[in-house]
DNA sequence: GAACACCGAAACATCCGAGGTCTCTTGAGG
DNA sequence: CCTCAAGAGACCTCGGATGTTTCGGTGTTC
């Protein structure tokens, strides 16, 4: 094994092992090499990949930090995995994402404050006026983030948003401009909030899988029509709405 | 932003713009260096922090290429994401497995085919005499794993021996060798795989949802038990079963 | 007394070049 | 046709030199 993953490794340790906690410094970079026994080259090779992953943090003309931790950072890491994934693989996301947002959106109806629901209300208000698209697909994006922050689950938060990123260029392709798809789709997030405002726990999740089913669907048929033409779906279904 | 980030941003981008396609091979460093206008000393840390996240893969005396990019690969490192949290965020992942899990095994009862359901049931029969816990342990990731790949969706396996990895640490801890445990595992195994036999879809998801519940719960009150002293839980309850 | 500008130390960023080690290929020999 | 040894190619590791950034102390100015 190369000394370079032998380093990741012992890095890795010590702070699984507590030696270095979140937030400590790492001794410079000149001193970790000869502790470790390895030059500074090659640990620096080992710190840029822990860095990658959020577990590190560097600050030129400070030092390495060790990050907070917190698996909001860390699985942040897993947005820049999926980005990788080609559109064949799309539906597997959604298809996960379909059953973490309705148990996301059931648990946001029992955990979240008044204050939270009042501005998960106050997003929907937003797009009063006729949005770009840009600005749909954002407040789009700021509406499922709430919600599933609102479930209480920092790990089910994180991991929603990084499965969102599949799924965003889906709601891009998806013709927002449409009225049919816009309409739907605040129909939708209201009826998500009048839920979860309600404290409707099955009535919120059903919302949110009727929600994500939507574009699952209208994805699922858009691929097998268009075949491997997958970077541009020309064709639509008015009955779908964009997530 | 450091010219090593610059690079792993434009590794990326030739790796989802198709340029480098899946088992392609990268120029040699030298070369890719100063086709990056860097040197190769930063070329390495990019190379390497890819290589961490399984993006890449270098084969010394041979050369650098992409991997297959699948998502079981891809979210495999994951699991090393995943290590670094401390035992007071196991409970959170394991909120996310039990929405999961239930789901998968749903799939399953559908999806898998009559050959993967007997080497299911197969699996269950290795563990007829005294096992070691170890053995256990190993049987039932091996379990779980299984199911999880007869959903049909690569994602949510890949997802869910992520999510094991923290979890296993807790059975461990789970008196494995107390015959309640290892007998109420075997009970709800043995329930699911008829389940899923059966092609009982709801069943299935029921058993799973209650199989991984009773750790969920037994976690929990242990956690809350012995306060900061989660490394080593002392006490039991005899209604959970070992996930 | 407080705010600001300057300066030097510390630490990371980047680069370069020299050996070392491993893998694959090639071709001679059996 | 198979085996094995030599060579080329590519990555691995190292050490040092130089540039950049940040932090903290110091002195000046208002």
């Amino acid at each position: 094994m190369p000394v370079t993953d032998v380093a990741i490794d012992k890095i890795k340790d010590m702070i699984i092992s507590g030696e270095l906690a979140p937030g400590d410094r790492l001794p410079k970079e000149a001193e970790l090499a000869q502790r470790l026994g390895l030059s500074r080259s090659s640990l620096r090779e080992a710190v840029k990949a822990l860095c990658l992953i959020r577990v590190l943090d560097v600050r030129q003309g400070d030092g390495t930090y060790v990050t907070s931790l917190e698996p909001n950072l860390l699985l942040d890491a897993m947005t820049f995995v999926v980005d990788f994934h080609r559109d064949d693989t799309v539906l597997d996301f959604l298809a996960v994402r379909r059953i973490l947002e309705p148990a996301a959106t059931a648990l946001a109806a029992l955990h979240m404050s008044e204050d939270d629901i009042t501005e998960l209300g106050a997003l929907l208000d937003e797009l009063a006026d006729a949005p770009t698209v840009e600005a749909l697909v954002a407040n789009d994006l700021q509406f499922h983030r709430k919600i599933a922050d609102g479930s209480g689950n920092p790990v089910l938060c994180s991991l929603l948003d990084s499965l969102s990123g599949p799924t965003a260029r889906a709601r891009i392709w998806r013709g927002l401009t449409q009225e049919g798809a816009v309409a739907r789709t605040r129909e939708q997030h209201t009826a998500i909030y009048e839920a979860i405002a309600a404290r409707e726990p099955e009535l919120a999740r059903s919302w949110a899988t009727v929600h994500v089913a939507g574009v699952e669907q209208w994805l699922r048929s858009t691929l097998t029509q268009t075949g491997t033409d997958a970077d541009s779906p020309a064709d639509d279904s008015p009955q779908a709405a964009a997530s």
